[in-house]
DNA sequence: ACCTATTAATAATT
DNA sequence: TAATTATTAATAGGT
């Protein structure tokens, strides 16, 4: 960028490239130190020379640095998609990122894979086991969770029918004594409006669970 | 650097810090840029300033530097590795390496297993379904490693009986005919000189196999 | 944001 | 590989 204000490509193969890119190296390693110490700032810089040569600076931890980037990129990611996606609803965005999450470490597994060609037989085997123990751990926690639901919509179901039963009795009041004491009928009222609101809850509840999860009204069906 | 040679220390509070920071980050970026530019160099810069804001360049893809960052130095570490443990024979050293491929691996597991209670049902099942997968594909590679080396067992075992056979023979011939022509046993020490020497290179072939994989030998006993 | 005096960085050359 | 030099870029501090 000096003395001659190089004709914009990548430097002449007859004027010793390497030279300068090791001058430039070493002053771009400088600046970055610099940068470091004066400002405060975690700085980490890495070069590929064109002969494929690694050349690298962090100010601190360079596996820090990398996971604190890796990290700012994912909510970069995170806070960008639902932009793209306005029409869907807060369930659906949720579960899509939690499929990223999966799919993310799946490329990590992918990659992995690669791996595995190389690997002696007892490592392989070591393998599988943390596999298999990964795997329980995943079992278990999705049968914790649907446990978990299951329980839930038991709860909800009870309450369902006792609030039917209510409303049937009611019901049945109200064709029984249609001339009661107006006493007696408001205090009924009273019972049915809050009742009402939270059997309302309980049904919106179920209706986007049902909707959204197959294997849960099938467990529905088969526990109440 | 320049017009006053900054005391050594982190730029005082009361002079500008975040413009010195922001020129500085703009100059080393444009730099960076400049040598991937002028020497065909593969350049990624992370910095972090004092505040936590990421600022970050990749003359390419910066996923794609950051991969080969990692796997140069993992490289690296696989070379330096030897040096530190010159008692253990490269069977062994090979063997650590493959466990911390094993470990690394599962540390992204582990990392990535904080993130598992996060999940949704689907996607939990998602992921038990791809963990089957891959432990059905680490089965498959080892089932293919254990075959291949039981086959390579059978086979030396097979030379190895060959063998034998041939010296025992010789051993009987050499006990009947103690006293015959030159040209005979000339003919027999050649060909004892050639197989002696396979013989050896199997039989070494066959300790180092035997004392690493205990399950070989269990193997190599059931075939035989 | 801009200016400027000063120093650092650079390409070419030796 | 290292030193020199003429030139330009980078920079801190002030406006």
């Amino acid at each position: 960028m000096e003395r001659e204000e190089i004709q914009f490509k990548k430097i002449d193969k007859t004027s010793a490239p390497q030279i300068t890119f090791s001058k430039r190296r070493r002053e771009i390693f400088k600046k970055a130190k610099e940068l470091s110490v004066l400002c405060d700032a975690d700085v980490a810089l890495i070069i590929f020379s064109s002969t494929g040569k690694l050349f690298d600076f962090a100010s601190s931890s360079m596996k820090k640095i990398l996971e604190k980037h890796d990290l700012h990129k994912w909510n970069i990611e995170k806070l960008e998609q639902p932009s793209l996606d306005l029409q869907l609803d807060e369930d659906r965005n949720c579960s899509k990122l939690s499929t990223e999450v999966v799919e993310r470490s799946h490329q990590l597994r992918c990659k992995r894979g690669e791996e595995l060609q190389e690997l002696s037989i007892e490592e392989l085997q070591k393998f599988e086991r943390s596999l298999e123990i990964e795997l329980s751990n995943v079992r278990k926690i999705k049968d914790e969770k649907i446990m978990k639901e299951i329980n839930q919509l038991k709860h909800k179901g009870l309450e369902l029918m006792e609030e039917n039963e209510h409303l049937e009795l009611q019901v049945e009041m109200s064709k029984d004594h249609k001339t009661t004491v107006a006493s007696d009928s408001e205090n009924i009222v009273e019972d049915d409006g809050e009742e009402g609101q939270s059997s309302k809850s309980v049904t919106n509840a179920l209706n986007s669970k049902d909707s959204d999860h197959s294997y849960t009204s099938q467990a529905w069906m088969s526990v109440l």
